[in-house]
This record gives C-alpha cells, sequence and structure tokens, in this order.
DNA sequence: TGTACATCAGTGAACGCGCGTTCACTGATGTAC
DNA sequence: TGTACATCAGTGAACGCGCGTTCACTGATGTAC
C-alpha cells in the first residue's frame, strides 16, 4: 500500500476488521488488540476511531457480519438441498459446522461473552443478522409435519440438533477430533456421518411414535 | 486471617488456586490475572512466584484439578447408575453437562486453548485425571454390546455423545438457552431430555439393524 | 529447655511492556462559486 | 478552469493503567545439638 492510499484510505474499516479476523484466526480473540490491528493496516494506532467508537465496537462489527454471513450460507445450503425437508435440515447443520470450523475467527467473535448469540439475539434477532435459530426451527417444524422427525414440542428437537453440531464443531476447533484416528479427511465426513446419524435414529423413532 | 497467618500461609497454593476460580466463574478465563488472585489471597503480588512457575503453571493446575474433579464425578455417576450399560451411559453423560455448567470455572480452565483436552491429554491421558475418553468408549462399547447402540465401530458414536453433551453445557452456560422458554427449571431436565433422546433413539436404530 | 542456624515463604520496589483512549494537529479531498 | 474553504481521515505524542516477572530483602519457622 502506497503513502498515497494511506491517506484517506478509502477501505481502512473494512481493513481493520480483515486484519481483526487474522490476528483471532492466527492467536484467538483474547490476543486481538486495537493497536496490533491498526499496524496490520498500515495505519497509526489513532485511525480506527475514525470508524470505530471503541474497541468493542469493532469486535460487534465481526460478531454482527459473521452472524450474516453464517445465516447466508446455511440459506443457499438449504436452497441447494432442494425439497425434502430432512436434506434440508441436514443441509442447515452440516453448514453450521463447516462455517464454525472454516471461520473460526469469525465464530469466535459471535460466540464471545460480551456480544456473542447469548440472551438478546435469539429473543430479538435483529433483521441483518439473519435469524439462525429461526432458520433451524422451520426445519424442524417442516421435518415433524413430514413424518421424519417425532411430533411434539420442536424446541427441543432444536436444542438437540444445535447442541450436537455446536459441539461437534467446538470439540474440532479446539483440536480433540483432529487428533482422533480418521479425522484426515477432515470436519466433512464426520459432520456428515453425525448429522445423518442423528437425523436417521429420530425419523425411526419418529415412524415408531 | 489475621497477619500471622498471612506468613507461612500454609495452604497458599490451595487459597491462590481457589482465588483464581472465583475470579474466572465471575468475570471469566481471560480476565484473571496474577495479581488480582494474589491480592484476593491477601498477599503481596510476588508470592505466587513461591508456589507456582507462572501463570501458565497455576491454569495448568486448574486444568488438572478440573479433570480430575469431573471425571471422578463421572465414575461415581456410572458407579451409581447400577448395572444397565444404557443408564451408565447416560449417567456420565449427565455429570459432564452438570459438571460443566455447575463449575464453568474448571471447564473455562481444561477448555482453555493453551492447556485444555488439546491433542495430547486424549492420546496420552495422564494418570491423575482421569480418563474421560476412555470411560465414555468403555461405556459406549458396552452398550453396543448390549445391543442397546449399534455395532459397528464406538469411536464415531462416542464422538456424537461427546459433541452432543458439550454443545448443551456449551450453550448453556453462553446463556443462549437460559434465555429459552422452560429454562427455569435449570440444566437438569433439559441434559436428561436431550440424552435420553439420543440413546432412545439410537437404542431403536440399534433394533432395527 | 535453650540456642544457633538453615530454610522457607513472605515483602515491596522496580523493570519494561502493550494496552485503550484522548487530543491537538495537519495534510488530502471534495465542493461551491 | 481556478480558487477559497469546509470537512474528512489521517498522525504522533501523551495519559494512565494493569500486567507478568525479577530481585534483594527479611521475618517466621523448624531442626540439630
Amino acid at each position: 500500500m502506497s503513502a498515497k492510499d494511506a491517506y484517506h484510505h478509502g477501505n481502512l474499516r473494512r481493513a481493520l476488521m480483515d486484519g481483526a479476523l487474522a490476528i483471532i484466526a492466527e492467536r484467538g480473540i483474547e490476543e486481538m488488540s486495537l493497536r496490533e490491528v491498526a499496524s496490520a493496516a498500515g495505519v497509526s494506532h489513532a485511525a480506527p476511531y475514525h470508524h470505530f467508537a471503541d474497541k468493542a465496537a469493532l469486535v460487534h462489527a465481526l460478531a454482527h457480519e459473521g452472524m450474516a454471513l453464517m445465516d447466508a450460507r446455511m440459506a443457499a445450503a438449504e436452497e441447494a438441498a432442494g425439497d425434502d425437508p430432512a436434506a434440508r435440515l441436514a443441509a442447515i447443520g452440516l453448514a453450521y459446522v463447516e462455517f464454525a470450523v472454516e471461520r473460526p475467527d469469525y465464530y469466535a467473535a459471535f460466540t464471545s461473552p460480551e456480544c456473542g448469540f447469548g440472551r438478546g439475539d435469539v429473543e430479538e434477532p435483529e433483521e441483518d443478522h439473519g435469524d439462525t435459530w429461526g432458520r433451524l426451527m422451520r426445519a424442524v417444524v417442516a421435518c415433524q409435519q413430514a413424518g421424519c422427525l417425532p411430533p411434539g414440542d420442536p424446541v427441543p428437537l432444536a436444542i438437540y440438533l444445535w447442541s450436537l453440531t455446536h459441539g461437534l464443531s467446538e470439540l474440532w476447533t479446539l483440536g480433540v477430533l483432529q487428533a482422533m484416528p480418521g479425522a484426515g479427511a477432515g470436519i466433512r465426513p464426520l459432520a456428515e456421518q453425525v448429522i445423518d446419524s442423528a437425523l436417521g435414529s429420530m425419523r425411526l423413532a419418529a415412524g415408531r411414535g
């Protein structure tokens, strides 16, 4: 970046967010400092304050963007899965795991205690967040109506599936699963197996009930 | 604590660990500093260095102790569950979730990237850690032999159950699930429902296969 | 029981560091005429 | 097209802070005789 580009950078906001993501991906969100982000963007450490009120605002912006990206990805996967409700639900789950594993930077941002998907975001999803929980619920209900998930309250089913995919993502990212035999093929086969197993055995339970 | 007790404290190591746990429980592991821990124990900020080589050693000790406590709890729950392999497996899972939720301080310590149950601990469990993974695997195999889990490679089944319980614990601790309707009764009914549902539908799948 | 002494576990000053944030500033940019 | 000027987005010095860690020290403790 030339000296001229540095002045009236044009995209400093974006550059700062990307720099922050890179640092988070590399060393974790606790290690991310505004000063390092600024210096990585080739800018003085005071410059970010023209684009973010404070450090928390940067993290919040990342969380926001991350949720929107993940929801978009889940929407696309759901759409691509066709009409079968079970396939759509599986696609949502797989997209969740893949996003969490591929983008631990975003995932760390919107999973962070201060601005993650704690209380408020589930109850009052902001519009441009996407509505991950709502999407999951609708897919679960559609499966119930199609008879491939047991009838009754959909909430416990949604919690079950969210826990499963969230836990799988987390154990992978923590490194536990990556150390296990057969992990060489990456998260995708494992996620497919886990999700198919969940939906498959639940479908049996639905048929029985 | 009197001034006399402060000298040759006798239990400063324990007091430091307890103080660290309290701070972690209250504000998270990133906020825990050796200086604050020392001051909470009523001792100068240099005193901890007579008991821990550095800050990482403190966290490591907490992780170690936490794993041992959790394993002990799982062992007790398993024992108390009697002879039915499915009941034993469910008890293990429930104990995992309860420990994680009740002791987010320990959980944060042994889940932390630097000294958590990342790579090494699964492959080479230290003896006094307890062997959480091994316990889970044995319980899964026992269920397979009893015909209440599908036959075949037990590893994916164990991963499945670990992901489920880990994810449930994490979503609860993050606060997402606590904001949902019906969360007033705490984690236990939810955990029981989720675990029973998993084992129940898998048992159906086992009967079918 | 008393005394000398080694060891143990504290103290408090000091180090250098990186951090978030503020502030007066200045050079570049874009606009009105 | 040229000029005056408001605004925008940078700079760099400075602030106070808490941190991990080191160090020489000292008072308490326990033990050998």
